[in-house]
DNA sequence: TCAATATATGCCCAAAACGGCATATGTCAA
DNA sequence: TTGACATATGCCGTTTTGGGCATATATTGA
């Protein structure tokens, strides 16, 4: 048996209803776009915008509510949806611990241009034991 | 019939892989933090990391791979992995569409707070229309 | 060549996600 | 009340996802 032996089993992720997964779908994302740009606004006018059934976008809406993205205010029988950019803000700083990764791998794109550039022209090809893609 | 009415029923969105999906599972982000801090790394260092079977850590890397977040170097019988954090920065660029909603709304809870602690004092109180939470 | 190691893949199954649809719930106005 | 409108929810069926497991596919060394 290798070394990396199986552990517990670990019985599927349960509910793992979380910002991420919530902003997965694309759908969702259009949603939030949308209250991003012009505020709130009401399911109907969702679900025209959006050109879905209303069921749908209210399963949509569901699940960003759960997850905190956005927030409702009773408005006469209308529901008002805003959204709650704050909770995006935790995504926000997930994806930035990788902020330098890909500014240097940028660099680094580079880099390898202008080194390749460079040693096409004298004759003497030295061999690269890395064959980076 | 309501205006909405139902449109195309839209034969289920094929094959989501983006990376918004692929960052959306746990142990998936935890690949990328690991790749992130200590560089490229063989499955096997993975999956002595993670603490999981080998097959499921390879097949977590497939998406990964798939989506363009991470590649691959074969080095002897192993296969080394590295981020590819430019992919992120699609993600990163997306939610920055909304750094100046969480920032204001931020400022707006203050307001709010402060706007309803002077109210408090005055004794006429204006009927407000819109009841915000 | 064979065996060992490293990794990927295929198959099966259970759980979850999503859409369609009907219907429940809530709210206002007459 | 009743009825119209606005929205949520429940049920069902299909697809996807992820785990467990066995096994296929390299790659190296003897």
């Amino acid at each position: 048996m290798p070394f990396w032996a199986y552990i517990e089993p670990v019985p599927r992720a349960a509910s793992d209803l979380d910002v991420f997964s919530a902003i997965a779908e694309p759908r969702r994302r259009r949603i939030l776009e949308l209250l991003a740009t012009g505020g709130s606004r009401s399911v109907n006018e969702l679900v025209a915008a959006m050109r879905l059934p209303q069921p749908t976008v209210s399963k949509h809406l569901a699940v960003l509510r759960e997850v905190g993205v956005v927030a409702v205010t009773r408005d006469g029988k209308r529901r008002l949806y805003e959204i709650k950019a704050q909770e995006l803000k935790a995504v926000n700083e997930w994806i930035s611990r990788f902020e330098r990764l890909w500014t240097h791998q940028l660099d680094r794109v580079k880099e390898r241009a202008e080194r390749l550039a460079a040693e096409a022209r004298p004759s003497g090809a030295k061999n690269n034991r890395h064959k980076e893609n």
